[in-house]
DNA sequence: TAGGCCATCTGGTCCT
DNA sequence: AGGACCAGATGGCCTA
């Protein structure tokens, strides 16, 4: 096995030390970029290292050729004794010059999947920031990213297809189906809603504990529509007992303005009067998001087209989602609208009870 | 202290 | 031949 002895330390940008943090991960394209930094170093080091090592392979190659015939020499007397003759693929004597080639071959392919692996952590902290839970502070983990961005994807795609208002304890259930408790706690506190309800069970899947929170979340005028009602299966008279539930007000205002909007022209224009704030933004339907990255509609675009797909939603005015009017294919979705100017200061007001 | 998570190294395999 | 990708091994860090 072989191990790097030397320079060790200049190859090792993150030993002991969280990667990343010498250049921004704001998003993938940028980190296309920036992340050669430490790997350009580590690249340089191998370079340096490299073209010290150039001359003194040249050096070597005589050496090496010398070596190599030597090799030849002494393997065909080997074989069977016969001269001459060689059976299988011949194997090199490791030289220094060949185990000096190998080891550098070897740092470089550790460069190279050093890179590769920060590339695909760097993707994960873009996918951390478009899933509905983010903190910087308490990163979910990689496994939970994928899980969460999953059932996420399925959680949006079950609204697209059925176009009905999603239950939000049911879409909470969904988001945390597969996650392990810790993580089910986190996206259940990101979304104020009591962890007991959306505790999985030991499938893993989801189990409805307690009392819906549907009746603390939503006010008095959806608080009594008979969708409430029966998609938490549980009546009103529980709202006494729904002191562990916190009152929602900021949460629920975004998300009956979303829901309930009943302009026919409140598509942008609403959101420059600053009354509302959309409670979808580019990052999801519940963005809990601390920071924005710099440009991350270049990154982020998909999801910037999410929220310009609900912005043409609520364009309707007419709620679609709850108000039966379940034939999304009849919206016309404006892909290319672009809101995000208009989105971040309100959504960040939005976002700010979330903010953990 | 055990367990989870992570970064890194490493050798193997596949592809160009 | 060399790079990308993958999975196993290992050690460090953190938390319950």
């Amino acid at each position: 096995m072989l191990t790097l002895p030397f320079d060790e330390t200049a190859m090792r940008p993150g030993t002991g030390t969280q990667f990343g943090a010498n250049f921004p991960l704001d998003c993938v394209r940028e980190i296309k970029v920036s992340k050669q930094e430490p790997f350009l170093k580590a690249a340089e080091t191998v370079s340096i290292s490299q073209t010290h090592i150039k001359t003194t392979e040249d050096e070597l190659d005589s050496e090496r050729d010398e070596d190599e015939r030597e090799e030849l020499g002494q393997e065909d007397e080997d074989v069977d004794g016969l001269p001459g003759r060689r059976r299988g693929p011949r194997k090199k004597k490791m030289t220094k010059g060949r185990v000096d080639r190998v080891k550098i071959r070897r740092q470089e392919a550790n460069a190279r999947e050093r890179s590769r692996m920060h590339g695909l952590n760097d993707a994960l902290d873009c996918l951390r920031k478009v899933v509905p839970c983010y903190s910087k502070t308490q990163k979910l983990s990689k496994i939970e990213t994928l899980r969460l961005a999953k059932n996420y994807i399925w959680a949006l795609s079950e609204i697209l297809s059925t176009g009905k208002r999603p239950d939000l304890l049911a879409f909470v259930q969904a988001l945390c189906k597969g996650l392990s408790q810790p993580t089910t706690n986190l996206v259940a506190g990101c979304l104020q809603l009591n962890a007991r309800n959306v505790i999985t069970d030991h499938n893993g899947e989801p189990s409805f504990t307690g009392r819906s929170p549907f009746d603390a979340m939503y006010p008095a005028p959806y608080h009594s529509s008979t969708e409430a009602v029966a998609s938490s299966g549980h009546g009103s008279s529980a709202m006494d007992s729904a002191k562990p539930f916190r009152p929602f007000s900021s949460y629920c205002s975004a998300y009956e303005s979303f829901y309930e909007s009943t302009s026919p022209e409140c598509s942008s224009p609403q959101f420059d009067s600053g009354a509302l704030s959309p409670p979808i933004n580019f990052n999801g339907i519940f963005s809990l998001k601390h920071e924005e990255p710099a440009d991350y509609g270049k990154s982020c675009h998909y999801g910037m087209r999410y929220c310009a797909a609900v912005a043409g939603r609520n364009s309707l005015g007419q709620n679609s989602m709850s108000r039966g009017s379940s034939d999304i294919r009849d919206i016309h979705v404006p892909y290319d609208i672009h809101l995000r100017s208009q989105f971040y200061p309100m959504q960040e007001e939005l976002n700010t009870p979330f903010h953990n």
